[in-house]
Order: C-alpha cells, then structure tokens, then sequence
DNA sequence: ATCTGAAGTCTGGTATATCAGATCCCACAA
DNA sequence: TTGTGGGATCTGATATACCAGACTTCAGAT
C-alpha cells in the first residue's frame, strides 16, 4: 500500500504519506466502535448513548455523532431520529454480510479475469505459489498476509475503486479470528486449493468460472468464520 | 411502506407512523448533497467547503459534517484528514454502481427464489400482471411506482435486510429520469419481458435463472440510465 | 530570477452550549 | 387497581467557539 512517488527527480526520493494514513478521533471511535459491534460485544437493539461514549473515550461528542453516522451507513447500527441509534448487528447480519462480499467479490473476479495482464496475472500466480509454500509449511502469519494481498491484487487487476471499497466494508472478522482459521491443516488445504483455482482461472481470462470459484470460495470460508464468530449456535 | 399495527385493540386504531419518517437537518443536506453530486453537478476532485455548504443551506457545520459522514461512507466523496472532503463521482463510478447493484440484486432475487412462499408469489405475479397491463397503456408514471413495488417485494421476499440496505445506496438516479426511460415504448417493452421473467423465476423456485436474468436486467437497463445521465459520452 | 521561510489566512477537527423532543416518575382521580 | 397527565429529566440535534494543521503570500537572501 506504499503510494509509488510520481517521477522522483531522484532515485533516492522518499515517497509521500498518504493522507490517508493520518489518524484523527473520529476514526479512532469509528473503527474501536466497529471492532466492538462486530466482535458482538453488543447487543442488536441495545441503545448507544452518545454522551456516555464520549466520557469514554474521554472526547467531545462530535466525533462520536460522525462516527455513528458511518457506522449508520455501513448498516452496523440504526439511527432513530430524536431517539438515539440501536445496535444491528447479529448472525443473520453477519450471514448477509458474507453474501454481500461473495456477490460483489465474485463480481470484481469476473472482471479482473477480463482486464488483467500478463504481468499481473504472473504476479497473481506468483502469490498463489507462496500461499502453496506457506501451506506446506503451515506458516498461517504468512497465510494471512498473502490472502490478503491476493485478494487486494484481484481488486487492483479488475480496476474497480468503487467495488473495492464496497467489499472492504463486507468483512465482519479480523486478522487475529483469521489466524485462527488458518491454524487447521484441513481448512488451510481447502483454501489453497480454492485460491489456485481462482487464480488460475483468472490468469486464463476464464471469467464465468473465476466469478463461481470465487463466490463459493467466500461463501464457504464465510460460514467457517461464522462457526467461529458465532459458535455455531444456529439459534434465533 | 406504512407499518403495520401490531395487533391493534380496536379496528379503527391509527397506525404508528414510522420514526424514520422523521426529517432532521442532516438528512436533508445528505440526500440534497446525494442528489447533487449524482446528478452530475459537481466535478470529480472538486473540493467542498463546510463553511460555504453550512452558509448555503442556512444551518451550521455540524449537521453538514455528518452528512459528509455519511457521503464518505457511501463512497460518493472521499475524505482527506484536515484537509476536506473531494468529488469522487464520474461515470466509471456510476458504471461500478451499476454492477454492485447487478451483484446484490441478483443475489438477492436468488434467495428470493428460494425462500418466497404461496401468497408473496401470487403478489409478485399479480405485480408483473399490472405492470404488463401499464406496458400496454403506456402508462409512465405508473410503470415507475410498479417498478419499485416489484423490486421491494423481491427484496423483502428474501428476506434480507442487509442486502437490501445496501442496494438501496447502489442508485444514481431518481424517480424523474426513471420516468424518462419508461417512455421509451422499446425500453418499456424489453423491461416488461425482463420483469416478467424474473417473475416467473422466482415464482417457479428457478434459483440460478432468476439470479442471472435479475443480472442482465440490472445490467442492460443500467446501461439505458448511463447513457441518460452521462449522454453516451464514452470520455476519459 | 529563483528559492526559502516566516507570517497571515483558511479550513477541518474538536469541544462546549443550548434547545427541544422523548422518556420517565409519580401524584391523583376514577 | 388502573389509567391519566403534568412535570422533571434525559438525550439527540443543532449552533457556536476555538485550536491547530494546511495553504498562501511575499519579503529577503542567493
């Protein structure tokens, strides 16, 4: 995620921050409140008051309303006017959540098997054989990482800004939860064999059969988070 | 969309008007500033002032900033820590709109499929009767609210809250251009085939079929808006 | 002429104050 | 006992104040 530096007059030029990368209060509160909801922490109707969050965080109220209103509309909780916002969050959220990201994700596999290149597409390959290596050696630190970058190279290849910023907002399970998944020799066997195939599939321009792969790859890896979130308790 | 009372004492009680009907000022400045940016009257890049917008609409800068809040989370402007919010809307990101909403809806009319029952497919049927009957008539207006009443009772037959949430955001036009398109008696023709399919699909339990044609419906008549809003120019 | 940097200005981020709708409590009447 | 209603309280919605980072400008140095 370094910004590359746009013609450095020198080879030894740093490359700018981006801004991005500043961190205010808002977002603090945005992403600890965002943490907690999806961690379950809450309950789904339970009332958020806006004072008490901000003795809590020890800050002023605005931030707080700002975050709300982005947690508002990732859909985490409801805003009733003059009456406060509710948690919505619970299995059958998270349930959706998974769908979303599987429509949208498969979605942006369709197009990046279209638009990719050759040299993406090697790199693709590329990180599909680390993640073989890291499998054989059961290195799940490794595991994580890759899966990320392989899906982040997936969304840089379909050339969807919008599409990848939707589905980074579909993912209700963090990288400690994902460790876990990827500590069982079974589940990390499956996703591998799944990730070769999307790759493999994009690399070739077939994109009907990446969209499937990868839309049965996330809605399966999904439910395994889910049994993990949520203890597979299928009640409610 | 009036809530039902929920066993009301006597036949004459009046039903609970919904809160979210309620309007506060910063709805109104998020939909007015939603409205406007998909309408193409902003540039993308092109910077906002909170200062100037709280002027413009005669309030403070309090409800503006959740607004924006809310615009930066739906991905229409993009935030830029203590330096502003910017444009971020063209029509490669109404193209993408396009197909998330292909994405989730069809997605959604899959589970649809599955999970409508007797009476919510007669509904359906009977909506895509009335719609066949506005297609022959020529009647717009009423080809518009059909429309919507088709595409809600989809989503709530699915029963999926989430999913319908967020395609809800996946709009960039209004009511008025879509009254435009449904001139068009080519258009209202080929819509009335799609929806009737749909219908069927769903109806019958054909999960995968109804899934794709929702698909290519989402898709071909997004592209009929895209070439409305952004007049056929195929630029940058 | 070009570059540097210090001062001034602009503007977003945060804190605080105020208002009014929503909720809660309890006395009092039927 | 039950229900009504008035007032106290809570709390979200909005307005305002203030601070600090970002940008601009321009004088002075090279």
């Amino acid at each position: 995620m370094i910004p590359e530096p746009t013609g450095s007059p020198r080879s030894e030029a740093f490359a700018k921050i981006d801004p991005k990368f500043q961190m205010t209060v808002r977002d603090h509160v945005h992403r600890t409140l965002r943490a907690a909801i999806l961690a379950g922490r809450f309950a789904t109707g339970e009332k958020l008051n806006e004072r008490s969050l901000a003795e809590q965080f020890g800050v002023s109220t605005t931030p707080i309303k700002e975050a709300l209103r982005q947690l508002e509309t990732e859909g985490l909780v409801e805003a009733l006017p003059r009456r406060g916002v509710i948690i919505r969050f619970d299995m059958s959220w998270a349930e959706e959540m998974i769908l979303a990201r599987a429509a949208l994700e498969s979605m942006i596999a369709h197009l990046a098997a279209k638009r990719i290149g050759k040299p993406a597409g090697a790199e693709l390959t590329a990180i599909a054989d680390l993640m073989a290596k890291a499998t054989l050696s059961a290195d799940a630190d490794s595991l994580v990482s890759l899966n990320e970058q392989f899906h982040e190279h997936i969304h840089r290849s379909s050339r969807c800004g919008y599409l990848a910023k939707l589905i980074e907002r579909q993912q209700f399970y963090d990288a400690s939860i994902r460790r876990v998944i990827h500590m069982d020799p079974a589940e990390r066997q499956k996703a591998l064999e799944e990730h070769t195939a999307i790759a493999k599939a994009i690399v070739t321009g077939d994109a009907d059969l990446a969209e499937r792969q990868m839309r049965n790859h996330v809605v399966r890896s999904g439910e395994t988070y889910l049994n993990i979130v949520f203890g597979n308790k299928k009640d409610i």
